[in-house]
DNA sequence: TCTGGGGTCCTAAAGCAA
DNA sequence: TCTGTTGCTTTAGGACCC
């Protein structure tokens, strides 16, 4: 999908069709996860700090993302591509793999580009957004064809055509091939794929260890037969949070901690699992980061137990100086849940249900103290007079809501009321196709 | 005013057992 | 029993991906 989020925004709302929009992190440590194709021509990208995006597009339109909407729309085009083949891998919200030749939807070149042209016409009409479609022979070259064809594109890399087509390109775009080792290869003189191929095999290995080397040097010759896997299994569930300023009191670090200790059991249940390892991490003021983790003798999902895991690990880790980010993780996963010994006995002293009963309300009642949770900038409500909308802004006891939905277009008139208005409500997102026409 | 959150995989060191 | 080798597990860190 195309500026994914952005264009999802964009999609629900019309007054911020063909304008800059940033979706990411609003705080003051918050990074964008996507920028509109608008808001790119200022130099706006993934990755970048939003206090930086905002110097370099100050006008443009800040949304902290809707996860929920955004994966709604990711079933509606999952289910498109499982209709191909049953191999699809799914890389993120907005983008997979699939088989086609699995699938005996594609066999040929015309078949390939048939079934890609018709996919792109679906995923526009069941979410009107706009899909880019790369065809090739492996994972490495479809990735690096539809990263050609966006936006709103398909490309196609005949058999035959990849070397050439690769061997100019940075050695960036190869997969596996981060900053640190651009850089790497950089100072060997190494910048081009086929200056990878040149340098020979066993220099590459020498340069990058023995995994890696190999790994990158068939990439490099275009050789990647790594298969597309439609079910991976979960390896850890973690939950980490950045703080808006750094943490200094050891009291708090501590409170912290057991906070994303729960939220991690409660993923973790969710999901239907316990693991026997507990990672806690922890950033400091400074940018270094750490992990510190011990194995349980078997696994749990007890959050007793996890809490008291992460609050040990946190006890040899040095927080003078102020933290920035805490984080808990559980790995080592099992899809059952073997109650140990120490779970029970840990249960036992600690009336079950009195934590998990406790957190919650303890959350809600900060997020109400906060004020205006509830009108999230970008999130939907409704009025009872006025009607469906979104949250424009909020503070100060007012928000401001622009009145428009996704099939305006036009966009919507803008009011402003006072947080507690007994009219208006938050609402769940409309489709942004009306339902008879969704496939 | 630097640098999110959710993951995966790899490496290397250290401890331990065969 | 001593010594060296090998291999597994745990731990920590780093790179990379979207």
């Amino acid at each position: 999908m195309d500026a994914f989020y952005a264009s999802a925004e964009q999609a629900s709302k019309p007054s911020l069709r063909g304008k800059a929009v940033i979706v990411g992190g609003i705080g003051p440590r918050g990074v964008v996860a996507t920028a509109s194709y608008e808001a790119r021509v200022f130099g706006v990208h993934s990755a970048m700090p939003t206090a930086q995006a905002r110097r370099l597009a100050p006008n443009a339109a800040y949304l902290t993302p809707r996860f929920a909407f955004y994966r709604a729309i990711s079933e509606q085009v999952m289910g498109l591509l499982r209709a191909l083949s049953p191999l699809v891998e799914p890389l993120s919200l907005d983008e997979a793999f699939v088989d086609l030749e699995a699938g005996g939807t594609a066999w040929d070149e015309e078949s390939a580009r048939l079934a890609g042209a018709r996919l792109r016409a679906e995923i526009r009409a069941v979410t009107a957004l706009t899909g880019s479609v790369g065809l090739a022979a492996s994972k490495m070259l479809a990735k690096i064809a539809s990263e050609q064809a966006k936006p709103d594109g398909l490309v196609l890399i005949e058999p035959g055509t990849e070397r050439a087509l690769l061997g100019p390109m940075s050695v960036r775009i190869l997969p596996g091939v981060g900053p640190a080792t651009g850089d790497h290869l950089r100072r060997a003189g190494i910048t081009t794929v086929e200056e990878i191929v040149g340098a020979g095999e066993d220099e590459v290995v020498r340069l990058l260890g023995k995994a890696h080397g190999h790994g990158l040097y068939a990439m490099a010759l275009a050789r990647d037969d790594r298969a597309v896997v439609a079910e991976r299994d979960t390896k850890s569930v973690s939950v980490e949070d950045t703080y808006d300023v750094d943490i200094h009191d050891r009291v708090r670090v501590r409170v912290e901690v057991q906070r994303l200790a729960e939220r991690c059991v409660r993923r973790l249940r969710e999901a239907g699992l316990s693991g026997r390892t507990i990672v806690l991490k922890v950033r400091r003021y400074d940018f270094s980061t750490l992990t510190r983790s011990e194995t349980l003798r078997g696994p749990t999902d007890d959050p007793a137990v996890v809490r008291e895991a992460a609050a040990r690990l946190l006890e040899a880790v040095d927080t003078t100086g102020g933290v920035r980010l805490l984080g808990v993780g559980v790995s080592g996963l099992a899809d059952y849940t073997q109650e140990d010994l120490f779970a029970q006995a840990a249960g036992e002293l600690d009336p079950a249900g009195e934590e998990t009963a406790a957190a919650p309300e303890v959350a809600v009642a900060e997020e109400s103290a906060a004020g205006e949770w509830q009108w999230r900038a970008g999130h939907d409500v409704r009025h009872a007079e006025y009607g469906h909308g979104w949250v424009q802004g909020s503070g100060l006891g007012r928000v401001t809501v622009r009145f428009e939905t996704p099939d305006d277009s036009e966009p919507g008139r803008v009011r402003t009321f006072r947080t507690d208005d007994p009219g208006l409500e938050p609402a769940e997102p409309l489709p942004l196709v009306p339902d008879g026409v969704r496939g």
